[in-house]
DNA sequence: CTTCCACAGGAACCAGCGGACC
DNA sequence: GGTCCGCTGGTTCCTGTGGAAG
């Protein structure tokens, strides 16, 4: 065991490899985004109208993670605000992150915080907190850009009644106007709006292609040179970085974690350069700590419900709901819990099918009915692991199921 | 060709909570 | 202090369905 001084030494006599360690994360908005110049221009001239106090035209952007969408639109209305500064022009922007919001209520208030209105974070009416946002709207007059940032999860959790009355807010108000700026993840989104909603909020469309492994590694150089002193990366790792991130789809936000974490790693052994193995490495790290992360965050149903498909994969490799049903009702029973409905316990195997922590496919047995059938998708080691970490899933993972016995 | 299994997954509803308003 | 509100995390009830068995 090395001592907490050893450690903090460590780190700071390390200094060799960062310089700037902020560059390389999410939501640091760089001076230049090399290959999104057109992309850049583009959203420029859309939105230059509201430096003439005029309302622009709605937009909506579409693109997978990682294409820069959120840094161009950043990007874009910080230089907008700067310009409508000097020029002394109403406009106001407001970014919201509807994910992070994640509901339709905290959107709404958000964009109240963006025109002057506070508002409680619960107890009000929804539309009592739009009039709220209508009235601030006016009392201050000019030209809003509301920016809407993955607004699929939104619409797909509450529908799209929210984006319908934004979309016709600008029949409401005589003194102001609002634009809007639309961004999402999901290229299949539209499928999932109203025509009406769709068509006025889809005035203008932008489409964020991924980038390729040679765009990728430009991106990467340009922050390295900020991010690191000279000469401390070995050829070949921002290619590497540059590659896997390019061998998923594109996601310029996954290679610079690569980056990131692969620096990291040398530094905390004391290296005195990022080698291709650290990246390697990052790679592993980067995956085994998000599944970590998630299934120690899983309510106690969710973590009885992967144990159960645990516990049942010793034998099997893909196991029906009803088998992880009744397997989930004897583990309830050990440790004297009321089980909850197999329809609420499908659907918790489907969230874990999303968190990717199980695999499972609907298949047909003909006869013998119509499941999903599931496995485990991610190390058995890695789920006992974390498992006997908690005092009474300890007990668990030694358990036999009744159904096994007589095997 | 029909039947019928063993669920999938949608819809409606409910209880409890924290919190605002009057 | 009663009433209203939204959110979470459930339940109940329901209709739908692919394909082997009959």
């Amino acid at each position: 065991m090395t001592s907490l001084d050893e450690v903090f030494d460590r780190f700071l006599s390390g200094g060799g490899i960062f310089k700037n360690r902020e560059v390389l994360c999410h939501d640091y908005v760089p001076e230049k985004l090399p290959h999104r110049e057109e992309e850049i221009e583009y959203l420029g001239s859309t939105m230059a109208p509201v430096l003439k106090g005029y309302r622009c035209s709605n937009l909506f952007i579409y693109g997978k993670t990682g294409t820069g969408k959120t840094a161009v639109v950043r990007y874009v209305l910080k230089h907008l605000m700067k310009k409508a500064e000097e020029l002394n022009a109403p406009v106001s922007t407001c970014y919201v992150n509807c994910r992070l919001a994640g509901t339709e209520y905290r959107v709404l208030s958000s964009l109240c915080s963006s025109v002057g209105v506070k508002v409680p974070f619960t107890g009000l009416a929804q539309s009592e907190v739009f009039q709220r946002f209508l009235k601030g709207l006016e009392k201050k007059g000019g030209v809003l850009l509301a920016v809407l940032d993955e607004i699929d999860v939104l619409v797909k959790a509450y529908g799209d009644t929210l984006l319908y009355d934004l979309t016709r807010i600008n029949g409401e108000l005589s003194n102001s106007k609002v634009s809007l700026i639309g961004i999402s993840n999901d290229l299949r989104f539209k499928d999932m709006l109203d025509p009406r909603v769709l068509s006025s909020l889809s005035e203008e469309e932008m489409v964020f292609r991924p980038y390729n492994a040679a765009e990728l590694r430009d991106i990467l150089e340009e922050r390295a040179k900020l991010a690191f002193h000279d000469g401390v990366l070995a050829d070949g790792v921002i290619g590497l970085c540059a590659a896997l991130a390019a061998a998923e789809h594109g996601d310029a936000r996954r290679s610079l974690d690569l980056l990131r974490v692969a620096a990291e790693l040398a530094e905390r052994e004391g290296a005195s350069k990022v080698e291709e193995r650290h990246v390697r490495e990052a790679e592993k790290r980067i995956e085994r700590d998000r599944i970590e992360e998630v299934i120690r965050n899983l309510p106690l149903h969710s973590k009885l419900v992967l144990c159960s498909v645990y516990l049942l994969n010793r034998k099997v490799s893909t196991v029906a709901t009803g088998d992880i049903y009744n397997v989930y009702c004897e583990l309830c029973n050990q440790i004297g819990l009321e089980p909850l409905t197999q329809r609420r316990v499908s659907g918790l195997i489907s969230e874990q099918d999303m968190l990717g922590l199980l695999n499972s496919r609907v298949v047909s047995m003909g006869r013998h009915g119509r499941t999903k059938k599931t496995r485990l998708a991610i190390p058995r080691s890695t789920v006992k692991a974390i498992f006997m970490e908690d005092e009474q899933l300890k007990e668990l993972v030694a358990y036999t199921p009744a159904c096994l016995l007589k095997a």
